[in-house]
DNA sequence: GACAATAATGCACTTCCGTTGCATAGGTCA
DNA sequence: TGACCTATGCAACGGAAGTGCATTATTGTC
């Protein structure tokens, strides 16, 4: 916990009792969490608290938001360091058809594509859906 | 307008004058089109009939979805003969961060991604953002 | 051409999720 | 301690997707 703490401290964050709990969440679970999700397992605290917090997080470089196709935005860790908005931070994610879950691979970078003539691409999202290890295993 | 007529009729979608209609402006943007800018543009139509002839031609492969990160759903017409399933024909998409349009890039392929033991991928979704070719001529 | 069956359309309403405004509680620093 | 700033809680809004049901149009059959 006091990890967590220093964490967040470096990255310009209160360490509050709320953003504990909730950076702790994130980091044990190993998959990309909704609002709903946190919502679900924080069942006492508010919506707007965890969204709130989401989003400094995000903002402060804790977590990165994850489109997933799904029209629900997922948050996870960042890998300590990382600049998510940097070409070479950026990874592909992987959405199970089977349990639903989004995990991101972050070994696995998105390849530069040459783009026709105009175009300047400045940030890009992969996502790939399909049966993920877990479920394969089955 | 026959042409459109003889499409839907050959995907088995009935050439309703609504569907005509959306499928002539669908044609003539060549960028991706949302539900909003349909009822924008029909404004004497219902949104559930926009809604439900976007799905119908979905289903019927005439147009294909895009999800481009904006978490609105926005539709284009499929290449003839193309198979939006088909790994073969995944495309990328590019979304401009300063007009906000969508556009297809048909002739860009998704490329292939070797995945960790035990992922299967079924489908992909790849968007890039930055400034398209209209936007940065300028 | 008339009729029944089927499909498309229109209207009302719901749900889900993200988001914001404002008041209150809590922590920080002089 | 008191003033200040930040975090939290509560209430409400808004956009977009989606559904149920009645009505209208279209098709196939006799």
């Amino acid at each position: 916990m006091k990890k967590i703490e220093q964490r967040l401290t470096e990255n310009g964050v209160r360490p509050t009792a709320m953003r504990l709990l909730i950076y702790k969440y994130l980091a044990e679970k190993e998959v990309a969490i909704s609002l709903t999700d946190i919502e679900a397992a924080f069942a006492k605290a508010e919506r707007t608290t965890l969204y709130r917090t989401l989003r400094t997080f995000e903002e402060k470089k804790i977590v990165h938001q994850i489109d997933d196709g799904t029209g629900i935005q997922k948050y996870a860790l960042c890998e300590p360091g990382c600049d998510c908005n940097l070409e070479q931070d950026l990874h592909l994610h992987f959405l199970c058809n089977n349990c639903d879950e989004t995990v991101c691979l972050t070994e696995h970078k998105i390849p530069h594509i040459n783009l026709p003539e105009g175009f300047v691409a400045e940030d890009a999202n992969l996502v790939l859906k399909g049966i993920c290890d877990k479920c394969s295993g089955q």
